[in-house]
DNA sequence: GAATTCAATGTAAATGTTTTCATTATCAAC
DNA sequence: GTTGATAATGAAAACATTTACATTGAATTC
């Protein structure tokens, strides 16, 4: 590989010059200009990246981690991420997000010796997840919860499984199940709360919390179903926390011999491509997860440049019916 | 940020004995080393990783180009790719591929300007996809597809679509449709050639090949169910190109109050979680995302370091048989 | 024609490391 | 107490840049 040197050498100007050609073009002389360039062009020169960001301590690279798992919601805020730290001249490296086996201070280190500028996490559990100490000047940004008082994106569970609840007490449904995950507990407590406001009964047979470690979604969806199949307690309505949950849900609904939405209505939660593929498909509530990496990587990128940022970006949901519900 | 010459400073030894405690400790003494480490500590100190890579002249990172559609397929390869580069200590930078607005140039010049040593790309498009000059001495693997000359991970398409025909002639299925993209001219020609294997008719009215821009996969589906319906020309099976695709294809299918699978059966490609997730879960062929994504980093990372490498890698895919089929 | 100004270019320091080579300290053997 | 060998450390070059400061040269003004 040719460096500058030896571009300056055979354009026969000082590196100095050769550099200014490439960041401050304008006070270079046209001929001189040329003869850079030409000469550039003749060796494949391209500035070395290492040197330039070593020189200018401005790194260019945000790190964002996402869980493990191949889930299209990821995916998309992904890439919410990945275009708007392109606009700005930024590269994404990418980190992943185990339950059972994630180890920050691996990420801080990469922020601490320069290799990225900051963090942008979405694990889904950054609420159980304790702080650490090396982490506290790290520039980063989280969505959906917040971790070690950093910014945070944010999506109102609370209103969204509400309005669902309200939207399925409107269709008359009253008897209402709940399938879930451990860790998503604001959407339980919102279930909760939903079913008093509406003067409706919770019952704690038609409640499933699973584990999710791994690609347990599918099963836990079975087990629910099942389980609810044998105690004869079948509700009129199954609130799912997630697209995947709720599809799993119908698919096992209807193996019973049930009609969705006629005997029991199916909600989800994210709209991802999931909830439209599936017969009947799937009435949720949409967040905009594009836009919440955007907003991310907007947030991180501005605190990086030393800019005020919003503590918290609070995305409205809605509610996608569809025929499930 | 202190570097390596306070800690130098603090210690009372030479940056010299410094960088020896952190990259060949065994020849620096106990208590000397005593020393550097708590003058680390105390300053806290990480080692640049900009200076360490500029002076050894190994960077240690790959990109990794991925369709930016939220599939869980190229997730799926995604983290292959990420968790075997993270086992050589590699990271992995974030590229996409957007079908009318691709310049793999941007990417070259990450590694002419050496942010990056190597590149893997998946595309799905590759074949159709014009070389570039520059790309020309760029260490890179692709997969599913070759590109420039590039050393591959391949699945054998023709083997399995072969393989899933023959498995519809076996249950007696006659009229065969299929439904896919223009670009997967391989899988349709395996289609047609399987038919003739079995003696049976190709019928033009059956097939559907779309366009597959942006998040047409759907609608794709759509419209083809709706069009043989409208002609009468329902198939006895369906192959299909993708899981969503099936997924799709099976939704119209019912919704036009047809049996599936005793009217029509319908296979998909890929065996991805949809397939499992919808109902009738749907019969098709896996292929191994994960280890694809973990060779082709094999492949590259093993390149980069100047190790002698295989040209092409061959999966394996077989059936996986739900109940669509 | 000398003085002044300004545009264009060059020199050299600085960025934070690793590593080769040279030097010094330590210790055993005679 | 020398000598020699070896272990531990230091000095400085090298990696590829950017940039503050200095220098040059030409044009402008008087």
């Amino acid at each position: 590989m040719s460096s500058i040197k030896d571009v300056a050498r055979e354009a026969q100007v000082s590196i100095a010059t050769v550099s200014r050609v490439y960041n401050n073009p304008k006070v270079v002389r046209g001929k001189t200009k040329e003869r850079v360039y030409s000469a550039a062009e003749k060796l494949g020169y391209t500035p070395n990246f290492l040197a330039q960001t070593l020189r200018k301590s401005i790194v260019g690279t945000i790190i964002a981690i996402v869980p493990d798992v191949s889930n299209a919601f990821f995916m998309d805020m992904v890439r919410g991420i990945q275009d708007y730290a392109e606009s700005r001249g930024y590269n994404v490296l990418m980190g992943h997000f185990n339950l059972n086996n994630f180890d920050i201070r691996k990420y801080v280190k990469l922020i601490k010796s320069k290799a990225a500028d900051g963090i942008v996490m979405a694990t889904g559990h950054n609420r159980h997840f304790k702080p650490v100490k090396e982490a506290r000047n790290v520039p980063m940004v989280t969505i959906e919860e917040e971790f070690m008082g950093n910014p945070y994106i944010y999506v109102d569970n609370f209103e969204a499984i509400k309005k669902i609840v309200e939207y399925l007490a409107f269709k008359g449904r009253k008897k209402m199940g709940f399938l879930g995950f451990k860790t998503e507990e604001e959407r339980f407590e919102a279930f909760k709360s939903a079913l008093k406001m509406y003067g409706l009964e919770y019952d704690k047979n038609m409640v499933k919390k699973g584990e999710e470690v791994g690609k347990a979604v599918y099963n836990s969806a079975m087990e629910y179903v099942e389980s609810l199949v044998e105690k004869h307690k079948i509700p009129e309505a199954i609130v799912c926390t997630s697209d995947v949950l709720a599809a799993g849900a119908i698919k096992w609904l209807i193996k019973s011999g049930l009609n969705v939405p006629k005997d029991v209505a199916v909600t989800g939660f994210d709209n991802i491509e999931v909830a439209e593929l599936v017969y009947p498909g799937i009435t949720t509530v949409e967040q905009p997860h594009e836009s919440m990496g955007h907003e991310a990587a907007r947030l991180l990128i501005n605190k990086i440049e030393g800019h005020e940022i919003a503590k918290k970006i609070v995305f409205q949901t809605r509610i996608i019916i569809r025929e499930s519900a």
